[in-house]
DNA sequence: CGGGAGCTTGAGGGAAGTCAACCGGGGTGG
DNA sequence: CCACCCCGGTTGACTTCCCTCAAGCTCCCG
């Protein structure tokens, strides 16, 4: 709650306006006229504290999230408390995909940072998609988009060590927020808590982790922010490659014939 | 090669005919008109040995795979040839429906056993999604379901132990092949290699573990087969919850005002 | 009969977890 | 205004889980 003043960190980028700001609406497979749809149905915005649940993890939700200010997480509780983290939601993103078809959440939605969010009722998307075929394969692209991240989560989690998972999320990260290039320097609201519950490991590990790429000059920190000097060292330590990203609208556009925004800045 | 006469084993349940027949369209969400135009654009079923690819790793594809017979995963390739599961598929599953919107597939596909499967080119059944709304919502149900099970995947290997880990896979594949009763057996293709791969371990270690699982009762192995003497206790173990499978094609039906099919054996 | 794939077993090592204490800063309440 | 407190980060000692390497076994198949 009282992160309110580190939401506007040193370098918060300008707030999306609607929910043709998001990357559902930059994907390439809309037309205008979709957009404008997208953005007829779409209700207020909606603020939420730090901590708030977007979307309850047991409760069944019937509204799809589109974040469009601060971070929030998916995650999954285990039966005695412990969480993991199954997703990062950053500006732009959809919060809740999976409520589209289904009743019951399949993850919890918390917010990291005080958050901006759109709620779109469900059944407005539905109605629109069954009327629009470039909004419904939109959704389905946003769902496969999702998909190819969790698949890279599952194989990081399952393959690499502390140093590299934690050397590949911030990796991803860089990208997500548009600062790849070099000497990228990018806000990090996470608590080292919030890292261990993504990365699979402890909140103590992951300090330990920290300053090892701290002391081999792969990253550096400030408070709530961090600096990659050298962005190519950091890949070649946990061979991140962000094609599974999909940051360039991929696929779409040779199907529907539009051309490729320049939304990748990767 | 010579596993053809395995895939053939004690507990082999009929082959499925048609596309019909698969999850996709036991999702409610089709109407029998939508179900007949599936299969009219579906090419005939093609043999896979075991050990084939379906869809290379690395090389751009354009058709999806639909499998109606035999067992394969879907995996990803560390750079020092390494190599993680990131998701079994069995009869009915449709194995990479990424490739519907991607060029480049996220993941590869590798039959375990010898695999019949029908491959229907991507174009086609976009095609049909745009003048079908219920097609289109089904392939979106079904990115959802996939994402459902990476969601528990990722959770599995993030916070819980190789024993929790492998107990859940042994409850997944119990239910998902339709045999979650108690004293339950099914057929189980994969080597202890396959189980390292899938739960991030090593084969020593599954092996250790399945020794531990045996001598507690909790399963008892044949060749190439499990059984489950009491379902109850395995869940138990490693807070199994089949939810997530959504095998009662849930959701869609509230949607589409479709009776739901009496496909479950949870 | 030989060979290979998959399973089993053992010894030793390393990565990450656990428990516990301390620190530093910002916010709050007295 | 200051003291306190709580949260997040840091550090150390010890433990545990799982990996690594290595060898031997069994079964199936050629």
């Amino acid at each position: 709650m009282t992160d309110a003043a580190r939401a506007t960190g040193p370098f918060k980028r300008p707030a999306l306006r609607s929910l043709s700001d998001t990357r559902l609406a930059a994907s390439t497979l809309l037309s205008d006229d979709d957009r404008r749809a997208l953005d007829d149905v779409a209700p207020a915005p909606r603020p939420f504290y730090a901590g708030d649940q977007l979307v309850p993890e047991c409760a069944a939700t019937d509204h799809l999230h589109f974040v469009v200010e601060g971070w929030a997480l998916q995650f999954k509780t285990t039966p005695d408390g412990e969480q993991q983290v199954v997703g990062l939601v950053l500006p732009g993103d959809l919060a809740n995909i999976d409520s589209l078809l289904f009743d019951r959440p399949d993850f919890g939605v918390r917010a990291i940072t005080r958050v901006t969010a759109v709620p779109v009722p469900r059944d407005r998307l539905l109605a629109l998609a069954a009327e629009r075929p470039g909004i419904a394969r939109a959704l389905t692209w946003t769902a496969l988009v999702e998909n190819a991240g969790l698949i890279q989560w599952a194989f990081c989690l399952g393959r690499q060590g502390a140093r590299e998972r934690l050397a590949h999320l911030l990796c991803e990260l860089a990208v997500r927020l548009g600062r790849a290039g070099d000497a990228a320097r990018f806000d990090l609201p996470m608590t080292q808590e919030h890292l261990a519950d993504a990365l699979g490991l402890t909140a103590v590990h992951v300090n330990r982790v920290l300053q090892r790429l701290r002391a081999d000059r792969l990253i550096a920190t400030a408070s709530r922010s961090v600096t990659v000097p050298d962005t190519a060292r950091l890949r070649e330590l946990c061979d991140f490659d962000p094609a599974y990203l999909h940051m360039d609208g991929d696929g779409p556009a040779a199907v529907a014939g539009h051309p490729v925004p320049a939304m990748a800045a990767v």
